[in-house]
DNA sequence: GTATTTATTTTTGTATACTATTTTCTGCAA
DNA sequence: TTGCAGAAAATAGTATACAAAAATAAATAC
């Protein structure tokens, strides 16, 4: 039986249950709710998101093709735990792409752009100073919405998936529950693009993502979680 | 019922059906065998390489994850149609990649990969000469064992899909059956890296991607054929 | 008490069954 | 013919059933 029908005011819309259940599990790994090594076994999420096996199997296998959970055959899914290696390359090929973006970005961004950047590093500001587990995300975001206003649809997908796996670094190798982005350096970047000034937003971000590298060598704490209980804050 | 197991000398072992059926598809695309827009019904694939629909839907995910068909709700996958817009974007970011390759490749490659790549570019030549499918790929994968020995596999996997990508992008706007890499080209980047020559290497690696670019612009064909009698071919 | 087998349970891998949607076919009317 | 129902067939979406493997628990030997 298949609950995932609901009446939004015209019709009856089937909302699509592996998106949802995508979207839960992608913020659940990105705000580090679940943590580098969890298990994710297949019955346990399909019944706390009301499918079968099948969907929960597929969405396994989407996250696992953007790197952000490791599938052993015949052992499960977890929670990717990236080598250190891995780390290097992903903080270097993403260091590589953002530079790409605002090069691109400096010669054609507008001012609805600018404004709309620095409304975001103000709802970064206010995460951060109460604490939410938004900020981590809303932190990788900023990079995100960077890229797509690039206007490089490819470019933009790949930044997202590595910004997505840089949470994952840092809860691994970082200090605990820290978006580890500068807000500051944030509002530095906007104000280059801003000016037009390439060099200078050139220079800052990449200051920025090697200081983010930088502080990613850090130690990794242990943990011993339900996942069921984690779930419920992410179940629709 | 599964055919899928054989004696390898020592051990009765499982081949994984859904990696060579993968690899199958991923080639027959690749060497436009399957070309773009064509129908790729689960059932007659599966039946094809003797597995289930299941099987064949998780494959076809993993395919349209890199960007190598397109999947519509309730309407089955085809193979991929990147619009120009998307063809742009790609060839963009491949050469945004594909510099940092060679940047960090120069400083890094040993003669046994030069000569690697020199046998290479040999077998390259050979296939073009006898207009063997094998041509199109082969000149692929000249970029991507580039990319690997740039010692960066977060990037590698990058190039290695945005080149597929460009097989698909060959097919639809290139002209026909045509790799469009120059072999002379291939030769000129090796003889750059072994030189340790970087401005020479850059430069002609930019001037090769921007020549390809600039020849996936012209008319596009129509096609009718059997994907039973394609897939002949491809099935192990 | 520890270690090593063996049995039990859990969990994954794959095929199949069923449902829903889309496409194709067929008959009838304009 | 051409256009439009409606029926039939084909195809995709999802759940379930069953087989295979791994993890766990129990039992026996040392």
């Amino acid at each position: 039986m298949n609950e995932q029908t609901l009446t939004t005011g015209k019709k009856r819309q089937r909302l699509p249950s592996s998106n949802t259940m995508y979207e839960a599990l992608r913020r659940a790994i990105i705000e580090q709710a679940l943590r580098p090594g969890d298990k994710l076994p297949e019955d346990v999420i399909g019944d706390r998101f009301g499918v079968s096996r099948t969907i929960v199997r597929s969405v396994l296998g989407r996250l696992h093709g953007e790197g952000l959970i490791d599938l052993k055959p015949n052992r499960g899914a977890t929670v990717a735990q990236p080598t250190l290696e891995q780390a290097y390359d992903i903080f270097e090929t993403r260091r590589s792409l953002e530079r790409d973006v605002v090069r691109r970005l400096v010669e054609r961004i507008t001012p609805a752009e600018v404004k709309q950047l620095k409304d975001h590093v103000a709802r970064e500001e206010a995460a951060r100073t109460q604490d939410s587990p938004d900020s981590i995300r809303l932190a990788g975001e900023f990079h995100i919405l960077l890229a797509e206003m690039a206007g490089n649809a490819v470019t933009a997908r790949y930044v997202n998936e590595l910004v997505s796996r840089c949470s994952l670094i840092l809860a691994l190798y970082g200090r605990p529950h820290s978006s580890d982005c500068a807000v500051s350096e944030h509002l530095e970047i906007v104000a280059a693009l801003q000016k037009g000034d390439s060099e200078k937003a050139f220079a800052v971000m990449d200051h920025h993502l090697e200081a983010v590298t930088e502080r990613a060598l850090l130690t990794s704490s242990n943990h011993q979680r339900d996942i069921r209980s984690i779930l419920d804050d992410y179940v629709k």
